[in-house]
RNA sequence: GAGGGCGUAGCUCAGUUGGCAGAGCACAGGGUUGUGGCCCCUGAGGCCGUGGGUUCGAGCCCCAUCGCUCUCCCCA
């Protein structure tokens, strides 16, 4: 047996309805806030990854799925959508059309990680951008658009955290503020924090070991340490936030995995899936574009994750339930090429048809229509075919009615006013 | 990269000091000659992850190996 690839997986047509569910509601919502689907290719030059996100971060060095293709080019695939998209925009000059964009997109991303549980090394993401507009309250807006979808489908016990991580240089400002702090408590911290100390002090800030998390309680912050116009922006955001009813929680010491973000920076997260699984995330950067051929223009983004959404979800929903509208059921040789028509006929009605074509009892029919959640079943037999008629049972009364062939349209149509 | 847990029917799992391979669910047929869900009966389905070792005899003990899964790190 041939098995799956580590850490991918299946989606199986069990669980198929809940994930276009999902990815349905989703689209929904993003139209609603003004985005456009954009669609990339789940592969890209390597290159473009890792001015994107980052020659140092994790991502880049240890978890991309790169390779040489035949041409001696490499190639890597998407560990997130945002570059890919950037990309586009930049490469057709879509921002010369149009100064402002919103563009979001579904679909497969790959991190060579130990898989864990809600961790795979392909997993799916919802990723919307909004480019052209540095105003705080769109931010808000993102924020709120990425709520509204996760309320739409009706995942509970969510927190959102916000916080500004400033622009290059009010961070770099706070770097060496903190760096200073992290130096005087070096005995308590963890390897990893000593060792990127010089690389990238920032990360100690949400460092999971003991001694870290309490040192670094009492660390600056970075909102003490914004300059005016960064400052000026956040409090632009959190008043944003507050006009929309959103509620969150100021997380001063929040980072995030990716290098370009600036400004604000939010994860949003289920606490139902409990070891602070985020379920959503984003920020704003405002250099990533230039980086990439393009404006001087600043974005602002988020990335649902589609599997962690999913395991929020109650498996019995009703809504998931499989059904159609008929069952076909043929009795005896005889039947089987009026039943094929009639299977035909029903479906270009607008009908969702199921039926077996090899020959079965009546008994195993009416057990497949059951298994199908058909709505109503027909059966045609010797009887029916002789009346030029079928027999129409309705599954949840267990009515059944003769039908003349020729009217099984207008009673099937009529009776289900 | 570090550390746990688990591999037996399609699924969830029992399996006694080493002695014929089991249950529930699901599937198929029947009880009802043309009627589903509930009930009853019957049936099919297994290289017990793989390879070696100990033994008269291994699902069980030993060694190796592969796979899955979870935690940490990091993230979505």
């Amino acid at each position: 047996m041939i098995t799956l690839v580590k850490g991918f997986h299946d989606i199986l047509p069990e669980e198929s309805s809940r994930w276009s569910f999902v990815t349905e509601s989703a689209r929904w919502c993003l139209k609603k806030y003004g985005y456009r689907e954009i669609i990339t290719p789940i592969m890209e030059k390597t290159e473009l990854f890792v001015r994107g996100i980052g020659q140092v971060t994790d991502i880049v060095e240890k978890e991309m799925y790169t390779f040489q293709d035949l041409g001696g080019e490499s190639l890597s695939l998407r560990p997130e959508a945002t570059a890919g998209i950037l990309r586009s925009v930049v490469e057709h000059s879509l921002l010369r059309k149009e100064p402002v964009l919103k563009l979001f997109t579904i679909g497969p991303m790959f991190r060579r990680e130990r898989p864990s549980k809600g961790r795979f090394r392909q997993f799916f993401q919802l990723n919307a951008e909004a480019l052209g507009d540095d105003d705080p309250f769109i931010d808000a807006e993102t924020i709120a658009c990425a709520c509204s979808i996760l309320e739409s489908i009706g995942a509970k016990g969510l927190l959102v955290e916000v916080n500004s991580v400033g622009c290059k240089t009010c961070r770099n400002v706070y770097r060496v503020e903190l760096k200073k702090y992290l130096e005087k408590h070096l005995d308590g911290l963890c390897q990893d924090c000593q060792r990127r100390l010089n690389t990238n002090p920032l990360r100690s800030l949400d460092c999971k070991a003991h001694g870290c998390s309490e040192i670094v309680k009492s660390a600056p912050l970075i909102v003490d340490y914004l300059d005016e116009p960064c400052r000026e922006h956040f409090s632009g955001v959190r008043r944003g936030l507050d006009l929309l009813n959103i509620s969150y929680h100021l997380e001063p010491r929040m980072v995030r995995g990716l290098d370009y973000y600036s400004r604000t920076a939010f994860e949003i997260i289920d606490t139902d899936l409990g070891n602070t699984k985020a379920v959503g995330g984003g920020g704003r950067y405002d250099t990533l574009l230039a980086e990439l051929g393009g404006p001087e223009v600043s974005g602002i983004g988020f990335a649902i994750g589609i599997e962690r959404l999913l395991m929020g979800l109650r498996d019995e929903d009703e809504r998931f339930a499989r059904n159609v509208d008929i069952y076909v059921a043929a009795l005896g040789e005889p039947c089987r090429e009026t039943c094929h028509m009639l299977v035909d006929f029903l479906r270009k009605n607008g009908f969702t048809v199921e039926t077996r074509y090899s020959s079965y009892s009546l008994k195993s029919h009416m057990k497949q229509a059951d298994r199908v959640g058909a709505q109503k079943t027909i059966i045609v037999g010797s009887d029916e075919l002789e009346n030029q008629s079928v027999t129409v049972r309705d599954m949840s009364t267990r009515n059944q009615a003769i039908v003349p062939m020729d009217d099984i349209l207008t009673f099937l149509r009529g009776d289900g006013d």
